[in-house]
DNA sequence: GAGCGTTCCTAC
DNA sequence: TAGGAACGCTCA
């Protein structure tokens, strides 16, 4: 090319280099922006400000090629770079690949990893000062001022290292009060200058060697020490009974995984009961870890995803979103509880947390850790299998016994007439306290009771937007829909029949538990533990103190007792409806309980004191009592994975819900029709449906459900996108998808 | 996700 | 026929 020609070509086509932005938006993918003539083509994963449709906009330099078709007038210029570490390959990568496999547009995903628009804002500043070049130049050629500025302007040179200060913390280095600062700042000596604050993380101590670790749990430990010290992807289940000091054994891992550099992250399903495990996290380390969850206030948020993108985080523990966190160097990857359903996403971008963990630790070459007492059948298989590898603690910590598990026939020794708790249960607290021990009431459900009917004409208190009866919450005088939050006060007559004073709450929740346990152990000091009840972590851990601190004899309460509580003096635990979380069809209804109720019956006798755990059941001879009774929680998985494996259902066959929803019932259930008409076929491939979905009336919209379960070495995805883009769907109808569900409302 | 043009309904 | 709400398209 003659220089000439070579002049030509730049002045008339000033063809600039096109990027792929991925912006946080649900578009289909990523848009082309051109690097402007003076702009350093930004890398790959930076963060960068572009114009969408005139608004400003953060995006992510995307991988792939811009698309060479796309006319040059419809590009715009990347307006500029933003001051924080590019997004990962790795992280890029886990990005397209949650969105490919979940079926979502990545800019979606995409927002989850950006978590708050102001986590990209610059770090917050505070107002400082700095020499001049006028205060420079005086100190540097001894110009003539007082000996109170000289040593102002030696400090700030000097042992202040020539950054920008606060005011106060001048004068402190130079003795001297912040009027001589004002002063020097008439003169020209002084300028004010923003002090970046970063927040400090404090590292984890390493040389902190923790508490004294029993046999077992020293060779777990050591084996996941080495499972971390050789580096590179590997996911390991840690089981072990409730009280076998799991938390500890993996807490080796963390250490081992810090000591090598490289950051750790542990997730727990819901981080906002976790004061106990931060309390055992600093026993090890020495200080807390960072924390992530929801209810982080923005500036606690910015901090922390900064902190953990610039790699001053070194140990998180989080709930399921921390998993999208910008780590530049993850190592290990904890998911403590894996069994939790809190784990799913149900809303959104629907993904599986446990799932996801296991993913993103392979894209990083971590170490991925599944901790459970009660495993999911989809994690015990993969152990099974080989595909993960297991340890297994089976003996409680410090020579604890496990609790022993009892029925109690609801048919032989039934609770009176209007009243919950049977004469057994009853006779068990008595004791338990009249020993100085604590009890525990167990029911998994919120409120007074779950159903208010008329006596007069059979009238039943429902919810205007949803498939659901009003729960009577006494406390607040109040029917709650515990789906979309409708709320009204409880009528004094029937709405429908005008019955005066015929309303009765019909069915036990805590609160009316806590009203029959207060008449029957009046002298018993009462807790309620319920969501409602504790609203945040401080009311959560303040219960917790209070218990262990013996100012508490009976504890009642819902799900949240289950949740790896260590209380060392309960002996006696109830489960006033052990047979509650088995109605309803669902594939997973019996694990479930399996596990809710295996967790309840942890908490009984940990310390020297043996537990005991007594299941009123109106079916003991239930293969789920039978179970938990036993204590065979491994036989009873087996028999869970030979009813499953014929049929193909996970997780030894793959499944996925289309929920199509409306507000007009009509227009829900033709599209859901249309969907079932262009149903995929084939080898390996069924679709169930469509149906009213369980909850078929919710928040105000009607839901139908389609199921399409296919065999595990077909994808669904594929499957999935081809089906959606055969059926036009108006935008009034929503579809979600939900591969791998969870729940089948 | 938000702005904007289009469409359809309603009030005058 | 003007005004306004509802809808849905598009953004590079």
């Amino acid at each position: 090319m003659s220089g000439a020609r070579r002049k030509a070509a730049t002045e008339m086509s000033p063809l600039r280099p096109r990027l792929r932005v991925l912006l946080p938006l649900p578009l289909a993918g990523a848009y082309d922006y051109r690097v402007p003539q003076g702009m350093e083509p930004p890398p790959l994963g930076a963060f960068v400000v572009v114009p969408l449709s005139g608004r400003a906009m953060i995006g992510v330099i995307w991988d792939g090629d811009a698309d060479p078709a796309l006319p040059e007038r419809k590009l715009r210029d990347i307006e500029q770079v933003l001051d924080v570490p590019p997004m990962t390959a790795s992280l890029r990568k886990f990005v397209d690949w949650v969105a490919a496999y979940t079926v979502s547009p990545p800019g979606a995903v995409l927002r989850m990893a950006m978590s708050s628009p102001s986590a990209l804002e610059p770090p917050a500043a505070r107002a400082g000062w700095r020499l001049s070049a006028a205060g420079r130049a005086t100190l540097e050629r001894g110009g003539k001022v007082t000996p109170t500025r000289q040593r102002v302007l030696e400090a700030m040179a000097g042992e202040l290292d020539g950054e920008p200060h606060l005011a106060s913390a001048i004068a402190a280095a130079a003795g001297v009060s912040t009027g001589v600062l004002r002063g020097m700042a008439d003169a020209g000596l002084l300028e004010p200058a923003l002090i970046a604050r970063a927040v400090e993380f404090l590292p984890p101590d390493l040389k902190r060697t923790g508490p004294q670790l029993g046999e077992d749990q020293q060779v777990a430990a050591r084996a996941m020490r080495e499972g971390v010290a050789k580096g590179g992807f590997g996911v390991t289940l840690l089981s072990g009974v409730t009280g076998s000091g799991k938390t500890e054994v993996y807490l080796e891992a963390v250490a081992e995984c810090l000591a090598r550099g490289r950051q750790a992250l542990v997730l727990l399903p819901e981080i906002a009961l976790s004061a106990q495990w931060l309390e055992r996290f600093e026993a090890r380390f020495g200080v807390p870890p960072a924390m992530w969850h929801s209810e982080l206030g923005s500036k606690r948020r910015r901090d922390t995803w900064r902190g953990v993108a610039e790699g001053r985080v070194q140990a998180l523990v989080g709930a399921r979103s921390a998993l999208f966190l910008p780590f530049p160097d993850l190592g290990l990857i904890v998911v403590d509880e894996e069994h939790e359903t809190a784990f799913k996403q149900e809303e959104g971008v629907v993904y599986h947390a446990r799932d996801m963990a296991v993913v993103r630790a392979r894209l990083n070459e971590a170490a991925c850790v599944l901790v459970s007492a009660t495993p999911s059948l989809e994690t015990l298989t993969n152990a099974e299998n080989g595909r993960y590898s297991s340890l297994d603690l089976p003996n409680r910590h410090g020579g604890a016994t496990l609790p022993s598990v009892q029925a109690i026939d609801q048919r032989v020794t039934p609770p009176e007439r209007g009243r919950f708790l049977s004469p057994p249960l009853v006779q068990a607290i008595n004791e338990a306290i009249g020993r100085g021990e604590q009890a525990m009431l167990f029911l998994n459900r919120r409120g007074y009771a779950p159903l208010t009917l008329c006596r007069t004409c059979g009238h039943r208190m429902r919810c205007p937007n949803c498939t659901a009866w009003l729960v009577e919450h006494r406390i607040q005088k109040r029917l709650q829909c515990h789906h979309c939050g409708h709320a009204e006060p409880i009528p004094p007559a029937c709405p429908e029949c005008g019955a005066e004073g015929s309303m009765t709450p019909l069915g036990p929740g805590v609160e009316r538990v806590q009203e029959e346990a207060a008449e029957l152990f009046p002298d018993a000091r009462r807790l309620v533990m319920a969501s409602d009840t504790l609203p945040g972590p401080a009311a959560a851990a303040e219960a917790a103190r209070a218990i262990q601190a013996r100012e508490v004899d009976l504890i009642i309460g819902t799900q949240i007792v289950a949740k790896g509580w260590h209380f060392p003096h309960l002996t006696v635990v109830g489960v006033v409806d052990a047979d509650l979380g088995l109605a309803g069809g669902d594939l997973r209804a019996a694990e479930r309980t399996v596990q809710l109720l295996h967790q309840v019956a942890g908490r009984a006798g940990r310390a020297e004191a043996p537990g005991r755990v007594l299941l009123q059941s109106w079916n003991p001879e239930h293969p789920v009592m039978q179970a938990l009774i036993s204590g065979d929680l491994a036989g009873f998985m087996a028999a869970e994975a030979d009813q499953r494996r014929p049929g193909h259902w996970p997780p030894f066959g793959r499944l996925a819900a289309l929920i199509v929803s409306s507000e007009d019932e009509r227009e829900a259930d033709q599209i859901a029709r249309d969907l079932g008409l262009e149903a995929p076929g084939g080898e390996g491939v069924e679709v169930l449906g469509p149906a009213p979905a369980p909850l078929a009336l919710l928040r105000g919209r009607h839901r139908r459900r389609l199921l399409i379960k296919v065999r595990r070495d077909v994808a669904v995805q594929p499957i999935l996108r081809e089906w959606l883009s055969r059926v036009r769907v108006p935008n009034s109808v929503k579809v979600q998808l939900d591969v791998d569900p969870v729940s089948f409302l």
